[in-house]
DNA sequence: TTTATCTCTGCAAAGGTTTGCGGAAACATT
DNA sequence: AATGTTTCCGCAAACCTTTGCAGAGATAAA
């Protein structure tokens, strides 16, 4: 237990734990010999603030949580990557929890962000959440808290989230520009907000362009496996392929390799994902990006605002790009 | 700003602080119909204590440190997932930092965590690590630190990793049960233990076998690519392949891809793996199991008993085991 | 000399909780 | 009536830092 406190270079200097304090944070108020003084002292002391006693006293925890269903997502992960990266840079630490995408783990995760007193809170909601009400007692206590990805319809939130309807178009844009007409499109949980905002658009973009559209609805890779198996052994027609997510992508993937088509030349393919997933393949899975990256980027520049008591009620948007890979 | 205090219970009901204090956590002394009283009004009041007040008095922070290289990576991610679910359901919040494979970054990381008083530490260390100093700054202030997967040297350490020979060995009997003679092996740096490990233990009991063995190190997917594809292209016979990482059995696959070649008839793959990245093929690549959630699993134990007292400084591995696909 | 101004430093309270110790009241024992 | 035991509770210190305020000493101005 080797901890320098202020009292003890107080102590040794012959001055006041206040000099010291001040000294240390290059307070006017304090003469260069005093603070020099101190400085050197508290450097060969090996000096740190408690941490405990600063946030006591500053009522400030320096301190970020963030909430996800799952770490080992292929989406979450870059997201949180890029969120603890600029965490760091700006002296934050970072306290990460899951939901597990039930809305009682979700609650009692809520409780330990508000017992660590966290100056602010990146929160992904678990599917099936219905009430805010546990995240209003972060607000009322002041804690800001910035939605990410899958977020709660209410006006007057923060949120940050992917272009989703403009990546669906695009997807679909490509598709055409392909000319590809007989589509399978593959979609997640049709209740979930993400899944309808994609839906509509992609369904929208190619009626408009007279191309025929399979829609099927798969909630994890297995089942979208099963389900792209059985229409590329039925009579359909099909030349090309869109998947709405990494996992649903993985699960198509798998059922193309079954069949032993070959991308481009026997089927298209095109997905929205977050870049890794598709670059796992020869030839690479054309896709429309979702950077979780950025999305970090985004939100951690939003909570920055909201601390810095900006209140602007804001949906911030990260766009989306099409990346060329060989399967179109 | 709604919180109760200690204090302000005690003022409502007329007694003193240090009453309450105890009522809420059931202290003997305090008799039955103040503890009801106090509890009924915590409760209505919805008290919770003040973290920073508790950590700093009791010098306990109920947070962990973990620290990893990359959260973005197939094997970690599942480690902190099962970390992080250990943590939850034993009262403990867990703060995450990566090093990205740089000593300084290290270094600050270790700092922020000692400022933080974590209560114990995962560390995998990066890489290029030379030295354990600040390291031994953690344990000196009594915080124990459990190294996992990439580890020290050093004797006296709590360590748990993977049975990283025993991986080796066990998909080399898998190539040799399949009977195949012409092997590329890839391995990662050649500097890393780990790569040490499974490498001399991969070379004895294939040479052992009079099959003939081709060594590639690579750092990544991207190398790994290439080096298979060239050795493909070339004049060499090779009937399997052995990639010792997730990362470098991406590269090998793509090489594979873009050759053309069925998995198993024309050639053969296996891989040491967390088990994500093999299920993504069609036929799913045999690779031998080496889990993250059970390292993590272990890991909190380990912790867990230091916190506990006891002193035995362990090395524990986690066994591995064959899952077979069907790439052989 | 007195008054005003400026520079530097220290006192003390506050932030909320935990806990050793002492003490008051109630009860039981001689 | 005097002494010993319990039972219950509160005082106050400790954890360490931050910060408003006051004050001491020095210098400049009148």
């Amino acid at each position: 237990m080797n901890n320098t406190t202020l009292k003890q270079i107080a102590n040794t200097l012959g001055c006041s734990i206040s000099t010291v304090s001040r000294a240390l944070k290059h307070h006017p108020d304090i003469s260069v010999k005093t603070r020099e003084k101190v400085l050197e002292l508290a450097n060969t002391l090996d000096y740190e603030p408690n941490a405990f006693a600063v946030h006591l006293r500053t009522q400030n925890s320096k301190v970020i949580g963030l909430m996800v269903p799952a770490i080992f997502n292929y989406f979450y992960e870059s997201f949180i990557s890029s969120v603890e990266e600029e965490c760091r840079k700006n002296g934050y630490a970072l306290m990460i929890l899951q939901t597990a995408n039930d809305p009682a783990t979700e609650a009692k995760n809520l409780k330990i962000f508000r017992q660590n007193r966290v100056t602010g809170l990146f929160a992904c909601i678990s599917a099936k959440t219905k009430t805010l009400e546990d995240y209003d007692k972060l607000t009322d206590q002041n804690i800001p808290v910035v939605f990410f990805d899958i977020v709660p319809e209410e006006k007057s939130l923060h949120k940050v989230c992917m272009a989703d309807e403009k990546a669906a178009t695009l997807a679909a844009e490509a598709l055409h520009a392909a000319n590809k007409k007989n589509i399978i499109g593959v979609f997640g949980d049709p209740l979930m907000s993400i899944t309808q905002k994609r839906l509509a658009a992609f369904e929208n973009y190619v009626q408009s362009k007279n191309a025929k559209l399979t829609i099927i609805h798969s909630n994890n890779s297995n089942d979208a496996e099963e389900a792209v198996s059985e229409l590329l052994n039925s009579s359909l027609k099909v030349d090309a392929i869109f998947c709405m997510s990494d996992e649903l992508l993985i699960g198509a993937m798998k059922a193309i390799q079954m069949k032993e088509l070959m991308l481009k030349s026997d089927i298209g393919l095109i997905a929205i994902s977050n870049g890794f997933v598709p670059k796992l393949y020869y030839p690479q899975v054309t896709y429309v990006e979702t950077s979780g990256h950025q999305l970090g980027k985004l939100a951690f520049t939003q909570l920055m605002a909201c601390l810095s008591g900006s209140t602007a009620v804001n949906e911030l948007i990260v766009e989306s790009v099409l990346i060329q890979g060989g399967s179109l």
